[in-house]
RNA sequence: GGUCCCAUCGUCUAAUGGUUAGGACAGCGGGCUUUCAAUCCGCUAAUACGAGUUCGAAUCUCGUUGGGACCA
């Protein structure tokens, strides 16, 4: 395999890689990792990362999907240096203003007889296609319209007859020299003569892609690997077009197929059974930067021990011989393990910041025309800073943004609805869970307004149950009734963060659920 | 069905002819703790199978099996 590396030898900035979606739906993880591969491949090269939108087939109302998708990338950190936003020399970067190209490349495999039209109908294809399957045959266009007289090419176009542009394949070995797979061969007599356009006007996929790549002079491909079997098409176009000495060939792209992402059965990984868009994963409340680690690892990886990355030291470390084979499965576990790091290295400010909106759209809080916090359900005003404090003891608990307001829901919360069951720790009965209640009422009542600090209160409800010798006869009844909740922060920043105000008065509604 | 690709713990992977087959996530157990986390310590767990080459194979070759992609 060693021997196929020969992109080491490239001069640094003759490096150009392109990411190619086609505007069909938000961006997939899938795609999010190929462009991240093509942009980490380029960067680390001192290359161009090129951004080229496949719209040639795609209806107006479908374009809504190509703002998200570069909005997608943006977020994640993923800049490209030439595209459909910020242009580039080998413009347009969109294909369905790139009709003029295709059609001009189409005239020209005609005209040197490379390629033909063709009037068969959907139902003589599907006939013949029937037939040779019956007998066992790979399915492939027979030549009806392969050998046809100029008149009567002429006289069907006059007729008006629906066609479409055949490309004319010879029998032959393609030999496709992928980076990661080796030296792949393909029969062409396997493959037919195949579609390359429905008319002038309207190119096919494997078309207008050998013609971008080739017009963009696109110096690796890399894409997944389902577009594999695709290659051999892609090569016999572009070798039609743009070969014409054994010298040219270096002007042709690499070709480099990424594993699959597989879902958890082991298929390609599909939307019906997983989600796949980036975005429902922002809306979830990942981090780009957890995304970024977790999808850079999908098939490669830097062949060391370490496992967290940044965008800018992946940048450092990529490289296309340690992309992996075999497909990889996407592992939602190891996608939150990342997260939740990520979320304990942010600063307190930017995840307050980052949280805020998922409790603004719970409608626990809102921000009113002076820019003030408001705790909705009793009308308070609050601080950012109360906010951070909030957020700063549940920092290492969340897995994920959205979390939150389950989280510390009842700091926002008048009343806490619970069952009282709850308020009981280990085999405590109603009378004993009324005594501590009762103990906690008289010594955090005599706690003065300015001594409200958890050390205090640490302090002073320590020793409190160091007299029962049980901590938790005191403690876990104190934090029930504060949060109403099994799983919580610690008692004494909870309590700190609460006041002494409120404290009491769940000590008091506790009792009355009693 | 045809063509192509792939195969190390449950998952992501390391080991490019010689390691006790390593790490991470998950799982399990323990320490710390009123709970849940975080954190620390530990445990379970893999070279699909069969031949061959070799002193020696996860690694090279062939076959089998299995999985996947594409075309229809």
């Amino acid at each position: 395999m060693k021997e196929n590396l020969d992109f080491q030898f490239l001069k640094p900035g003759a490096i150009r890689t392109r990411y190619a979606p086609a505007p069909t739906g938000s961006l997939h993880i899938g795609s999010a990792r190929t462009a991240l591969f093509n942009y980490l491949f380029a960067k680390k090269n001192q290359g161009s990362f090129i951004l080229r939108i496949e719209d040639t087939d795609i209806s107006r109302n479908e374009s809504i999907f190509e703002k998200e998708i570069l909005e997608t990338l943006k977020w994640l950190g993923i800049e490209w240096d030439e595209g459909p936003d910020n242009g580039g020399s080998f413009g347009p970067y969109r294909q369905s203003e790139r009709l003029e190209i295709y059609k001009k490349y189409l005239k020209k495999l005609l005209d040197e007889n490379k390629a033909y039209y063709c009037f068969c109908t959907e139902e003589e294809l599907d006939a013949q296609r029937q037939e040779q399957m019956s007998r066992g045959e790979a399915p492939k266009y027979s030549g009806t319209c392969a050998n046809f007289a100029p008149e009567e090419i002429k006289k069907n176009l006059g007729e008006k007859k629906k066609y479409i542009i055949r490309f004319r394949v010879y029998p032959q070995k393609i030999i496709v020299n992928d980076l990661i797979r080796g030296v792949i061969e393909f029969d062409t007599t396997l493959i037919g003569d195949f579609p390359i356009a429905k008319f002038l006007e309207y190119p096919l996929y494997n078309f207008s892609v050998a013609v971008d790549d080739i017009e963009m002079k696109i110096s690796h491909v890399i894409r997944g690997e389902d577009l594999l079997p695709n290659t051999p098409k892609q090569i016999l176009i572009q070798e039609a077009l743009f070969l014409h000495s054994r010298e040219e060939k270096l002007s042709l792209p690499s070709w480099v197929h990424l594993p699959l992402i597989l879902g958890s059965d082991r298929s390609k990984l599909s939307k019906r059974r997983e989600a796949t868009a980036v975005s429902d994963y922002k809306k979830d409340g990942y981090l780009s930067e957890a995304i970024i680690n977790f999808i850079s690892f999908l098939g490669w990886n830097p062949g060391t021990n370490r496992e967290i990355y940044s965008l800018a030291s992946l940048v450092k470390e990529f490289s296309l011989e340690k992309i992996q084979k075999s497909g990889a499965v996407f592992n939602l576990k190891r996608l939150d393990f990342l997260n939740g790091f990520y979320i304990r290295q942010r600063s307190i400010e930017k995840l307050t910041d980052l949280c805020l909106p998922y409790l603004i759209k719970s409608k626990f809080i809102s921000i009113d025309s002076k820019k003030r916090y408001i705790i909705n359900e009793m009308k308070e005003i609050i601080s950012f800073n109360y906010l951070e404090k909030i957020i700063s003891i549940y920092q290492e608990r969340l897995k994920k943004l959205s979390e939150i307001v389950e989280l510390t829901d009842f700091f926002f919360k008048d009343k806490l609805e619970y069952a009282k069951e709850l308020l009981k720790w280990r085999q405590m009965k109603d009378e004993d869970v009324i005594l501590s209640l009762n103990r906690l009422e008289i010594v955090l009542s005599k706690i003065q307004e300015e001594d409200w600090h958890k050390d205090n209160l640490q302090r002073i409800l320590l020793a409190e149950a160091e007299k029962n010798s049980n901590r938790g006869e005191l403690l876990w009844p104190l934090r029930v009734a504060m949060t109403g909740k099994e799983n919580s922060a610690g008692p004494f920043e909870i309590a700190e963060i609460l006041g002494k105000e409120k404290v009491l008065k769940r000590m008091q509604e506790a009792k009355c659920l009693i």
